[in-house]
DNA sequence: GATGAATGAGTCTTCATTCAT
DNA sequence: GATGAATGAAGACTCATTCAT
């Protein structure tokens, strides 16, 4: 029960307060206080108010990327497992606000160190984009011209921007699934009406030229 | 001979600061060193620490408003403005790293006040792509289906996730053109090789069903 | 060995500080050195310097009037218990002077707050006073026309004042005993030599009369 | 006009701003801004902010007991130069309470050097009261036994205390004869209905015997 | 292991005072 | 003389961290 898991209860209480109070502004003593636990105990688990942030994003990262690629393998489309990424990654969101924000905003603190320390664990999460991308351009499925390293950061941020609409506006106009269905959509199909999809050198101005015959 | 515009100067300071390391990490006195200015004067110029922070965000993100909205009276064509927006916004983290930073690290701080003071001034920005989107519909040259409302933020947060790449890494592995056309392009034409456009719902499975039709 | 009782120890100590440098010449570190205390230890025990200062007061003061009711209990003749009254007023103030120059001096700070606080407090002194004259009034041992408001206060300035030249000159010319004296009958006699003391109403301009009779 | 006189203009604003906030609590801009003045203005007529406080009790002290004495000028009764004396003292509280408030509670702050140069230039405003004293015992109006330096200080204090209730309370009971009538009967008469005025020791308890013999 | 009282380093902010104009 | 922008010293208060129990 409750009693016995100190760190996980630490942990709890850390990302339900970082995420109310932001990092800076979080005391550790509201953190014992949320976690039934002494202020000293704290310090018995983590070094300091800083590792505790960096194990939050450790142990949690860790779960969430374990969790999509699970879910990931349930199919070979590449276009499915985009939109299934997106699905994930927005229902995570959904289902643990405070843990979301964190990542979204507290994480970005630009301590040196944890820029780089995020960054790293960062990159095995979009990794997954990538993969996916390069799955996707081996089965000649998607276009050659797509850079992965573009595409990963376009397709995740998008989806962090969305995310962060929830986070922070606390009422959600639209449901996850529609946002997962719409954001993989424009990835891959684009938003054009009925574009002519002749193979074409990305960086041509190709819409220039259709206005230029008529449309 | 010590220039005469002391606010210009504790912002521009300031910006550098905070940039290199953030808003809770940088003291006041190291603002005023670095704008050759006394601790109190910073006090005749903004009410508190804080203060200077939304200032550097009001004055900074007006003139970069001011300054998109201008570069794309340049056109009348939707999917050029989007790429004209692309292109502004990437250049502009690229230009001033440190004022990028600001915005896309710093401001996240989750002050409630903060989040919805940022949210108000954000939204200006935002508006100018779900404008972009409208026109498009209107000109019946962006598929109806799509939400403005969705692509402005996942717009939005592809070329923002990209420049945090820069501002992050400090090393940048593809030039402004190429990410802002990249970008634009996965927007406006998706990453599918040669998708089947019959206007359709979004939402249902179409990329299923050319896997059904043997590919 | 320490003594535990740190609430007590930093009230003896801003007792002594406050009454050395007046409360806002006095800092917070001062105190914390004479209390053999972290400076950050004080605030555990108190929410802010002002409020150690309303500490001291409310605590201080109260013992004083138990103490005093408590002398004053001893006797049934009015007369005496002025006498009482101004003997163990100055005798406080000669015993612990810190205190005495405390409650003389810093908490006549015009502070609205104070000024509110304080007078609450005071009442309750004052009170002592006035009680003692309608006591004595009711026996018909004083004159009728004696303003129980009035007389309070200008009994207990006149030992106040008495008191000030003590705390202010740290010499002392007259006894504690001849002091109380004095000033008690002072207000019982008067200091004429010999007066008419047909009851009279006061207003009246007696001592002209006495003049007109020809002394 | 108001342009000119610009040493006393500060002294006035001064007053009321130090009445208002008290010493502490006042900022020289504030004063300066009462009065209609540059900030640094203020320093071109006085040496410090503390230095203000002192030409205020320099000036309007050599005021006060220069008026006083002349009013009492026009009476040789010491009876009557009391009450006199007690009218003038509510009077002047009456008609500047801010002057009032400031000589009775900013000039009380513990600086040392206050204290004493307060007490210097006080001891002439007390020794009015002793004179008068002495001058009644040289005509035999009043008592021997009566100390002049206890005495003084017992009056004073009386009329100290009642106007502090006017300056605090800043509703006003008493009208300032009946307070300075009731005052200098106390003293004159005491409060007794009918004492033995044998001449006596001060110090034997008189009111006692008037108890033993059947009272 | 657990506690929480105690610590004291660290910083924002104020404001009396100065001085170039 | 007058100004008021600029200065920078100073201090109340906070809070992460420690350690005796």
């Amino acid at each position: 029960m409750k009693v016995a898991d100190k760190h996980g209860r630490i942990i709890q209480a850390a990302i339900k307060v970082f995420a109310r109070n932001g990092f800076f502004n979080s005391r550790i003593s509201e953190i014992a206080k949320e976690a039934n636990v002494a202020d000293g105990t704290i310090y018995l688990y983590f070094n300091n108010k800083y590792d505790i942030l960096i194990t939050i994003f450790e142990e949690e990262m860790g779960k969430i990327i374990a969790s999509v690629k699970q879910k990931l393998a349930s199919t070979e489309d590449p276009c499915e497992k985009l939109e299934i990424f997106a699905f994930q990654h927005l229902s995570l969101v959904e289902k643990d606000r405070d843990l979301a924000e964190i990542i979204q905003v507290e994480l970005r603190q630009s301590s040196k160190f944890m820029k780089e320390y995020r960054n790293r664990k960062f990159a095995e999460y979009l990794q997954i984009i990538s993969n996916i991308v390069r799955e996707g351009q081996e089965k000649e499925l998607f276009r050659k011209e797509v850079m992965p390293g573009i595409f990963k950061r376009a397709f995740f941020g998008a989806l962090d921007e969305m995310s962060r609409f929830w986070v922070l506006s606390s009422k959600k106009k639209y449901c996850v699934k529609t946002a997962a269905r719409q954001i993989s959509h424009f990835f891959l199909d684009g938003i054009l009406n009925s574009p002519c999809h002749a193979p074409k050198k990305i960086g041509k101005r190709r819409h220039k030229k259709k206005k230029a015959d008529g449309r």
